[in-house]
DNA sequence: CACCTCCATATCAAAATGATATATCTAAGA
DNA sequence: TCTTAGATATATCATTTTGATATGGAGGTG
């Protein structure tokens, strides 16, 4: 069987009307064209569909049977384009992000926050992982999109696009604010408690390879279990911490923080935007994508 | 938007086989033909629905989305085509019929029979009414055809075809057998009990016009509830009744009965099928109309 | 009885589709 | 590295289908 379905609109427009001209004029079209049609559906399934008077036409017992299943295709089929023209105008779709929590702060949650303000519709779930995690759920399909900071390892599957750089810089609260005016080393630094997040990070091995590089252990003496507590926990002298520079742009990020200067100065980290190679995103994701990569040109 | 529902079943078959090559095998068709129907549907709908790699073709998210609606909607298409065939071959359906007794008797029950051995897959519903309620289900649509026995009246919406006449006559149990041998009158007849159909029946009316056409009131000692019961009440002597020749040829029919001679004969009735104007039948009906017509012949 | 409406038919131009040849690209294998 | 197999993309033309218009015929209705 292998019947045309542009048959079976105009079939479910007749057999709505009741009509064969109303149906004619709701499919803009002409009547002679309408009755062709059906006359050649109803020669395909072999089997008349309508009766047909001169106040218009009605449905066989056949007729009714078939229109029933018909009439549920159509308007899935009409729900469908309709989901499609809602996320085609962005009015509708889910965004599944990945981000690493200092990549969220630095970069993303601007940029969401103007998203969302545009495109009120779409709805966004961002999970909230360490960079290898994110990383991991991208390749898995739990997330469209990833943002992270480097160090990253970028498996051979994902397209990595670097977007901004940033300095992070030590901070320490008010009982370590003698140091304030010193230049410090590395050395020096290690010899009072330092606050940073937990081993699985890349934010840890960032720091303690950048230490192990001047020979010296890096062993903080408070883990923090996400980036957010860390000014907290260095304002209410736990030690020192690192935080990036935007941290501190935040309302009230500078109260009772001091910066310290450091001989070696920290190396930039990158956030970089991740997606799946060969995998297409939807309309939403591509938006956002686009939104992201307009920040690289600053 | 008046998409080519066509490009559909094209997108359909390409998502299920993920290649365009392969889905073009399936629709008997070429693949640039289907490459070329992706791509106006692409158009039209304004958004990539797969991504093409030389290994073959993935759906895009917003691909996905709709295939889950136009999946759905090609099954239920599917699913109407194949009901439609079994219909057409009369593998599968249902026919409504309204009957009166005594059509069900004299014609009827034969003709189902052979229809239920040619056509095992059609259910058969048989109400079984007076001729008036089965002409009264006819006209509310409860049934599909009704078959009836005159006196009948007919209105303008139905359509009603004699099929075959059948004589009554007179029958009593062995002790009125002493009527056997003698020509009755209808006034002779009255002095004995009688056993008839109730009030609301054709068959009474039938019997108490004859009556009365002969001066004579038609005062049936013996309400019998169906025409099955006349027979028996008939052998055990509870009076004389009157039943269709053809009840008599039934296996049992003539034992401990005897039928009687009037002078002046019952007048023929006839069994008529009766249809809506205008309506179609269903296949399944069509086939017992036609079966049921060629009685007519004989 | 004229008129209006609705379906059926005929016909031709226009558009979509089917078919074939060919180009292009990529991964796999010698 | 080169070739080949297998996939999609493009170009083109004959064929088929569809769109449009004119017209016929059969019931209702005033």
């Amino acid at each position: 069987m292998n019947i045309s379905y542009d048959y079976y609109r105009v079939f479910y427009y007749v057999a709505k009307c009741r009509s064969i001209t109303q149906a004619a004029a709701l499919l803009l079209n002409n009547q002679p064209n309408v009755t062709r049609t059906i006359k050649s559906l109803e020669s395909e399934l072999g089997c008349t569909l309508f009766v047909r008077s001169r106040q218009g036409v009605w449905l066989t017992p056949e007729g009714e049977k078939l229109f029933e299943h018909v009439r549920i295709a159509f308007e899935h089929i009409e729900a469908g384009e309709e989901e499609l023209a809602l996320e085609k105008s962005l009015q509708r779709g889910t965004i599944y992000i990945g981000a690493s929590e200092v990549a969220l702060h630095c970069l993303l949650l601007p940029i969401l926050k103007e998203y969302r303000k545009r495109y009120p519709g779409i709805h966004i779930r961002v999970s909230n992982h360490s960079t290898p995690q994110a990383i991991a759920a991208l390749k898995n399909g739990l997330v469209d999109i990833a943002v992270v900071t480097t160090p990253v390892t970028i498996p051979k599957s994902l397209t990595s696009t670097a977007i901004m750089q940033f300095q992070e810089m030590a901070v320490c609260g008010s009982a370590f604010s003698f140091l304030e005016e010193r230049e410090l080393s590395l050395e020096e630094l290690a010899g009072f408690p330092l606050i940073c997040l937990g081993e699985h990070t890349k934010t840890y091995e960032f720091y303690s390879e950048l230490f192990l590089q001047q020979g010296i252990a890096f062993l903080p003496s408070v883990e923090a279990a996400t980036a957010d507590q860390i000014l907290p926990l260095v304002r209410n002298d736990l030690g020192i911490g690192f935080v990036p520079e935007s941290f501190l742009e935040q309302p009230g990020g500078t109260d009772a923080v001091y910066p310290l200067k450091l001989k070696s100065p920290i190396p930039p980290r990158t956030v970089c935007f991740v997606k799946r190679t060969g995998f297409a995103l939807s309309i939403a994701a591509r938006k956002l994508e686009e939104m992201i990569k307009a920040q690289k040109a600053d």
